[in-house]
DNA sequence: TATGAATGAGCGTTCATTCAT
DNA sequence: GATGAATGAACGCTCATTCAT
């Protein structure tokens, strides 16, 4: 096994373990003992837990990041572009379920430092931020508070996923996806 | 200090200590101390750990329901009467910031059993789907799936307390309030 | 329940809970618990836990001496009374399986004082040192060292009462008994 | 201190302490820290206090076996090789008197799973099932039930060896050793 | 780089005992 | 006498982290 996938395989086993038995729960050994390194090639790779934690979730949120803005379009019209990123969220979402699963269990987890979690927020939705305001000077999306809108987006998102997650025979159906694009677009729009 | 008291001192040193510093960095002698009793008294009143964060957990749930529904109005028209129950709602979120706190934290946490969260989620919004419910029969509100919606009110109520907490002094300002009110309102009408 | 009910419920219920799970492991709650008294009541009848594991172990080994000399024979011939004593001894071990267990597992442990166990042991061995001595002087029994002997006795006790709690089919079979009575004679005669 | 040496400084500790103190008055703290490890040294080398004891009660169960096995005679007639093995295994309590001790304390003692006192018996005297068997079979033996008779020795030799530690100076006496052997032996023979 | 034995502060929990009622 | 809530020292055990190899 080399370097690189050593280093990957600790973070691919801290994911599912974190996941499924939380990250106090989880000890640094068992991490290791299932990626198949020894304990002190943990602290090798990663300074402390924390930080291992730390890099996971920021590299998750920028896997999602980036597959937004690679796949993103650009019509012109705000409700499709709009409804064409939330599909494109919402399939990763459905695709990455452990990752999912991880969004929802630490998002607002104190395992997380307030700060972290702050720079993944701001970074990936920055460009919500910018499409948010554009969209309220066309006068397509209503003019509440950007910060408010923001969290609801937020909200939104993790509800809807959190609905996929729990009932994974509607993936298919893409009547459950407009719906819940209707219930994103129609809080926002004017 | 009476049995009552005590009893209740744990809780309210348990609630403060798990929302400042979560549930895991919170050790049982800390909140047995900062409330001012020996560390097996703690243990008399709650089996473990565990189960002093279910009860809590359930104690604040039960007390939102409460407020809601003793203030709740049935004017017979669908909107007014959501829009009183959105407010009643977040008053109480504004008005028990702590509380509102340790649910952010502790909604979608692993600290908290999935059953417990389960046990409390149905509990509380047992209401809110039988509103919901008889919206989509009255063509008022959208025909998307139950617990879609279920979902995303939940999540729109996170979402709004969030940036009420984080914004204090926009809870005066009645635009807000609506404005908030109408995100969650739209989302879901037809 | 009278006062001496409550008392000889204790008693009955740490017999019964010190057999089966150990001294250390039972805690006085759960004696009490069990005997349907209050935590405090335990300890207005023993000062401590100790205090009780000592009554309970002198009460019983009184109980087993009493029964042996209410019931001793005294034809004048040594063999003829010796295996008379023997099988009181092992009918009365048959009859109360759980104070026999109570030996087995207490004789030799630190969980009672070694000054009571001697205290119990030379108080119920005193007539068999007696004995022993008698038959040394009348040729009957070898010459071999009293204390000795009396080790042996209280062993071939322990070992034959062992046996017969593990095969309690054999209880009703007078000649296992009797192959008992004399390995414990054997040993000690000319 | 090699890792070796500190995984026997633990058990040699825990011996010490177990007979002197008893194995519940004993913490694992008081082990590592007389044995000059740190608490978590024990817990590596073991899996609980439990497993030290258990493994500690098999491992010295076998050291006499080993040495009854490793000396024992083979003349041909059965009671030159008995008593022999007789003074054999006298002779390891006498050496060894700690471990004797322990014996005492803790092969009827609940603080050794009854599986792992089993797994001891049988295995140790495993030999002495067969030589006992032998002697039945040509005469030399009393055809008591075999459990009964391995009792026996074992009460014996307890008995013994309890003599002998209570008074060491009476190992040099021939004659003392030849009354414990006359005594094990007659209680067995024809 | 990789290892895994060693560390020891800190954890959740227990329980014999006390004492106000 | 009887009660049971309260106590707090002490327990077995965990685990992030270090470091000699």
């Amino acid at each position: 096994m080399s370097k690189i996938d050593k280093k990957q395989a600790i973070l691919d086993t801290a994911l599912t373990l974190f996941v499924s038995q939380g990250f106090y729960a989880t000890s640094t050994a068992s991490i290791a003992k299932t990626a198949g390194v020894a304990t002190g090639t943990l602290f090798h790779h990663f300074a402390s837990k924390n930080e291992l934690m730390n890099y996971l979730f920021l590299n998750i949120k920028q896997e999602l990041a980036t597959e937004i803005q690679s796949k993103s379009s650009n019509k012109g019209e705000l409700q499709l572009d709009a409804e064409h990123l939330w599909n494109v969220a919402i399939d990763w979402a459905i695709a990455n379920p452990l990752k999912q699963e991880f969004f929802q269990q630490y998002s607002m987890s104190p395992s997380i430092a307030a700060e972290i979690r702050q720079q993944a927020m701001t970074g990936i939705l920055s460009f919500m931020g910018e499409l948010i305001t554009h969209g309220q000077k066309t006068g397509i999306l209503a003019n509440y508070p950007l910060s408010l809108m923001l969290e609801g987006c937020h909200g939104q998102y993790l509800a809807a996923t959190r609905y996929f997650l729990d009932h994974p025979d509607k993936w298919q159906d893409v009547t459950h996806k407009q719906a819940s694009f209707s219930m994103f677009w129609n809080a926002m729009k004017t």
